[in-house]
DNA sequence: CACCGGATTGGCT
DNA sequence: GCCAATCCGGTGT
């Protein structure tokens, strides 16, 4: 467990574990954090979402389905998973759970805490602070995250690292509902594996 | 190799 | 509220 004087960073332990709706909810209230060019930005997650292959429609590693692409979420708990959608927007994603089980959480808001000039300037035009990062396309441009980090590990080592700072969120302050845009995915589509911090500001929409 | 469509966003009607 | 942007993964021929 590393220690930078702020929080301490979330280890491999955190990740490993089996049940990737319990870390979707653990994961509310810690601090994302980015360091690329050598220059850092953070922001609270708020707002979460569970994929859990093979059983999973809405998955992209539905069935155990393995390509390029999917290979990733095979990999052990504790890495990002990243993925370009609709030809624009990267989408920043964190592996849990033990090596060949694809299970993942897309991280879909946070509220901004560190670096937010920064964080303005990569939003270029669409600078609204209330734009920033309350939404998943936003927060990876906030955040400068690309296909680089795909594979990367979380342990603080790269670019991308989560840490707890002792927030702690009751769970009578989530919300769960469906995931966002996941129509296609049939039965799946109903569950509720989005979560995201009642009366959070920052949450993406639409609610 | 062609086709379909998407875990989104922002601009315009 | 509607829809274009813009790329490539996944599927089937």
């Amino acid at each position: 467990m590393k220690d930078n004087g702020m929080g301490r960073v979330l280890s491999a332990d955190f990740f490993m574990q089996d049940d990737v709706l319990a870390i979707s909810q653990a994961l509310l209230g810690k601090h994302l954090y980015s360091k690329v060019g050598g220059v850092t930005t953070s922001g609270i997650i708020v707002e979460t979402e569970a994929y859990r292959a093979p059983e999973d429609k809405a998955s992209h590693a539905y069935g155990n389905r393995r390509t390029k692409r999917t290979a990733t979420m095979f990999l052990p708990g504790g890495i990002c998973y990243v993925y370009l959608c609709y030809g624009i927007h990267h989408l920043f994603n964190v592996v849990t759970g033990a090596a060949e089980k694809a299970h993942a959480i897309l991280i879909r808001a946070l509220e901004p805490c560190v670096g937010i000039e920064v964080m303005q300037s990569r939003r270029q035009q669409h600078r609204k602070p209330d734009e920033l990062t309350s939404g998943p396309g936003k927060l990876s441009q906030a955040l400068d995250i690309t296909m680089q980090q795909n594979g990367q590990l979380l342990d603080g080592s790269q670019h991308i690292w989560i840490e707890d700072h002792g927030q702690v969120i009751d769970p009578e302050h989530i919300i769960r509902s469906p995931r966002v845009g996941v129509d296609y995915a049939e039965e799946c589509a109903a569950w509720n594996w989005r979560f995201r911090i009642k009366d959070n500001s920052w949450t993406s929409k639409p609610d």
